[in-house]
DNA sequence: ACAAAATTCGAGTAGCTACTCAAGTTTCGG
DNA sequence: CCGAAACTTGAGTAGCTACTCGAATTTTGT
């Protein structure tokens, strides 16, 4: 879980004398290298399913090499977890937006469809992180806490300007908005000409809410 | 895929000299054994992750005998999931069917809640069985549409009744029916405590029907 | 009871897994 | 340009995987 220490807080040269150097110039562009490839890779066969060789002949380098960067197999499913929040956003959004909820979660939806392999990795270790002793699993149980709260406040936002349909809860409604963007995605995955992502999405939003 | 000839279709004795016997006795009770117990595996470890060691140990079996009853991993994912719709339902309720779509769902769902494992084999395999090479692919690919069509089928029913809300559209209402429903499982299995699947599904459905 | 088929298992196979070690090569601050 | 740290790697570790083989043991129709 932690070898070298690298690049972490060196600003400070703290008080161990050993007086480290910095991650050498490519070393950045070499573990974003590394991410993406991992990031393909659990995608086509999940983490347990997909082996630290395939990243790294991926990459184009040693599975020893790779193990600097990323000391263990979970470091890295969480360093790939971490870009996918840093790129494709954590779900959430900003709470002084201005922005409609429909818009936002339409185009959220829209995006991600067009970015090969991101609905595949999400559904895939989402599911997969519920088993015994994965690493992902207090990464899922947190995002899905913050979404719920974070949709939940956002419909009581609504709720209090007279928009919320009377008799939906503000927590059900959060809850279930959530459930239902990942399941279309599984639908989805497995028959993309019979499942239209945006359009279930859509109509349930359509359901909840009422014109302005 | 398939080593000895087993009871398949043994009532003719077919063209075949070699004749061959049926199963013994005990054999049904014993595959039924090995299929609770690779139930247990898959749930807790996932396909990929739960090992045909694993399975024989839980019977108290040798592997190698194991293979005698399900030559493959394999086929041993593929009987699992068969005997889960056998005793859960295909999820389908029959056409005929008088008893309120309501009621059949929020009951359904109850009723899996109460089995240990199954809500978990399920989400974990569905999701898995998207990655390359998964041998369920085919079994959640068909079920999806045939719960799609079943479901659609009966939103359809419901709007010549009048009872289906004007706007929404069957084939949207079905697919977000049960996509909600899985999303909803996989939340609850990472916080059972916060999470109603009962009362979202219910809330979803009293959403989309009008009151009779 | 006899023989053939069903069932059992110990031992083995090739191949994969994440990860370690020690020894090199490259980079870069001073 | 020097030395130390960052980086790279081949070789190796123990342990696991699904699956095979051959031979014993148990069951069962006749």
């Amino acid at each position: 879980m932690s070898a070298p220490v690298h690049w972490l807080a060196m600003t400070t040269k703290a008080a161990g004398q050993p007086s480290r150097r910095g991650p050498y110039s490519k070393s950045t562009e070499r573990r974003q290298a590394i991410i993406a490839a991992a990031h393909a890779v659990f995608a086509a066969h999940g983490y347990r399913g997909g082996s630290l060789q395939d990243v790294a002949d991926r990459v184009g380098m040693s599975q020893t090499s790779l193990l600097h960067y990323f000391p263990s197999k979970s470091d890295l499913l969480l360093a790939v977890l971490d870009w996918r929040d840093s790129t494709t956003g954590d779900g959430t959004t900003p709470p002084d937006s201005e922005e409609k909820l429909v818009d936002a979660v339409i185009s959220q939806a829209r995006f991600n469809e067009g970015i090969p392999g991101v609905i595949e990795l999400y559904t895939v270790l989402c599911a997969e992180s519920v088993t015994d002793g994965h690493p992902g699993r207090e990464y899922f149980t947190e995002r899905f806490d913050r979404l719920r709260r974070s949709y939940t406040r956002r419909f009581k936002q609504l709720a209090g300007e007279g928009r919320l349909r009377p008799g939906v809860e503000p927590e059900t409604a959060a809850a279930s908005l959530i459930a239902l963007w990942d399941g279309i995605q599984t639908q989805w995955l497995l028959a993309p000409e019979s499942v239209d992502m945006a359009g279930c999405l859509r109509g349930y939003l359509e359901l909840v809410l009422l014109p302005e």
